[in-house]
RNA sequence: GGCGGGUUGGCGGAGAGGUUACGCAGCGGAUUGCAAAUCCGUGUAGACCGGUUCGAUUCCGGUACCCGCCUCCA
């Protein structure tokens, strides 16, 4: 079996990936909060886990992988949003108005990362499904001791935990050295971070034994993977700027109100995403989402495969520049595929390449070495399984149909006078026409071939034609 | 201030202590009436300074520069 090794942001350090239970294999991601569209950075961590759940379901069996990523569904933003509705008319309370925006939201996050090629995990739980649970993991951590409540609040005890910091390199002397924490007079230590706080009649709230509130941003992921992947499963993953706090609060949470469970196994963080060099920004005017590309006509598979260009760890740059160059590898490589059925199994090269903590570059030079290779069916496969080439994905590289046989008759008669007379004037400018209507000219000893390029523009072509008709 | 990451050929971007990454662009050739497409060939780059080594771009140390997090932004 093909060994996993992945790098393990905890101990920073490559680990040979040892699954718990080989049969359920468990991964959790965090997934977005439902407030707007998915902007192109929140792609990025999509892809990345998806890369590894394709990877996980093939070497350990499609059954035998449980992917978990949520939806944060109670959020400020969230709140504003619609506060902001009513205030402007909108019907309905402001309850109503908050799922009305996280149902749209979530609506349109499926669409969006589907358009990426993104397999839909196992389970995406809402956050507002778990609220039972969180209020029961609080009251857990306050009976061990690990929390307190104070003025409606109720509030993580960092100094409980020993290992706090450890995941993100810190001490909790340096951070509060670094002195950039919320001073609040309810806290017992500047550190301390909220596991829920009270609601007023403006906000969203639920009623739990510290009065109506709602939960802080980090008990959910900690409620919901102990609910759907039990107190110690496989791979955590996320962005590395949930690092911190998100992450290590995650895991004082899980690990406190389970003491010796072990909570995740194997912490990973994708790096950021950079458009032109330059951090994703709505101030720098590079801003944009998910939904702003394909609009463009940008295609996911483009999306994704630009994203796979770069290993997950590092940095990743979008520019027009690589767009474009994906594009034109995969409309090669779609060409060459057409109509080949896939090999029973992607080729070793690039199992082996994304088995080495996911380098999907290394993978990528595999993919090229199958195509230069002619082994179109392995590449294929292997694409398959990079979530590339999928035949529900295809349908932008597909050329347009056009009937192009008159063209191709005159344009062929053209050509034979003119190799006889050597005078190509007509023929050069027939074939200029065809270039500019975005028809691709093939022209060789064996005759003459039109087909329809990326910029196919039939009303051009029907200009020709019936410009034919008058001549 | 604290913590972390990075610096590879024109551009993007990997692996490996010593043998071609790969892609794009460019250049040369085949092919073509000319092109396009395709095919073949072509590029000794590794921020800087030291150290370890028979040998380092790859390991170690330092310097410079860049970036991220420390603000419920993936």
């Amino acid at each position: 079996m093909t060994t996993i090794r992945l790098h393990d942001t905890r101990t920073r350090s490559d680990r040979d990936f040892v699954p718990i239970d080989p049969s359920d294999v468990r991964m959790y991601v965090c997934g977005p909060t439902v407030y707007d569209r998915a902007h192109l950075g929140n792609a990025r961590p999509v892809v990345v886990f998806d890369g590894l759940f394709r990877l996980l379901r093939h070497v350990y069996g499609a059954d035998h992988v449980t992917y978990v990523r949520n939806f944060t569904d109670v959020d400020d933003k969230i709140n504003a949003e619609a506060l902001r509705r009513r205030q402007a008319g909108a019907p309905g309370t402001l309850e109503d108005l908050i799922r009305a925006r996280t149902e749209e939201t979530i609506a349109w996050y499926h669409a969006d990362m589907d358009a990426l090629g993104a397999l839909r995990p196992s389970h995406e739980p809402r956050a507002t499904d778990y609220i039972g649970r969180m209020i029961a993991m609080i009251g857990r951590l306050i009976d061990r001791g690990h929390a307190y409540a104070r003025d409606g609040h109720v509030l993580f005890r960092v100094r409980s935990y020993a290992d706090y910091g450890r995941l993100s390199g810190r001490s909790v002397d340096d951070m509060i050295a670094g002195a950039r924490v919320e001073v609040a007079p309810f806290k017992e230590d500047p550190m301390d971070f909220v596991l829920w706080k009270p609601s007023d009649a403006g906000l969203p709230g639920w009623d739990s034994p510290w009065g109506r509130g709602r939960p802080g941003w980090h008990i959910e992921c900690s409620a919901m993977s102990e609910a759907l992947l039990g107190p110690a499963f496989d791979i955590h993953g996320g962005g590395i700027d949930l690092q911190f706090p998100h992450h290590e609060n995650e895991i004082a949470q899980s690990a406190c109100a389970h003491p010796g469970a072990g909570f995740a196994n194997y912490w990973l963080h994708n790096e950021m995403l950079l458009v032109e060099g330059r951090k994703m920004s709505k101030s720098l005017g590079n801003f944009f989402t998910v939904r702003d590309l394909l609009d463009r006509g940008v295609p996911g598979e483009v999306i994704r495969l630009v994203m796979l260009m770069t290993h997950y760890r590092s940095p990743m740059d979008w520019t027009e520049d690589k767009a474009r160059q994906a594009e034109a590898t995969l409309r090669r490589w779609r060409g060459l595929a057409a109509g080949i059925e896939p090999a029973a199994s992607p080729a070793p090269a690039v199992v082996d390449a994304l088995a080495c903590d996911l380098n999907t570059a290394g993978a990528l030079a595999a993919l090229h070495a199958l195509a230069a290779a002619g082994d179109v069916p392995g590449l294929v496969a292997s694409a398959r399984l990079m979530g590339l080439l999928e035949p529900a994905m295809g349908a932008w590289a597909e050329a347009p149909s056009a009937d192009l046989t008159a063209l191709t008759a005159r344009l062929g008669a053209l050509r034979a006078a003119a190799l006889a007379t050597k005078d190509f004037a007509q023929v050069d400018a027939l074939k200029a026409a065809l270039t500019a209507a975005g028809v691709e000219v093939r022209m060789s000893k064996a005759g003459v071939e039109l087909r329809p390029g990326p910029g196919f523009d039939p009303a051009r072509l029907a200009a020709l034609e019936e410009g034919e008709a008058r001549e």
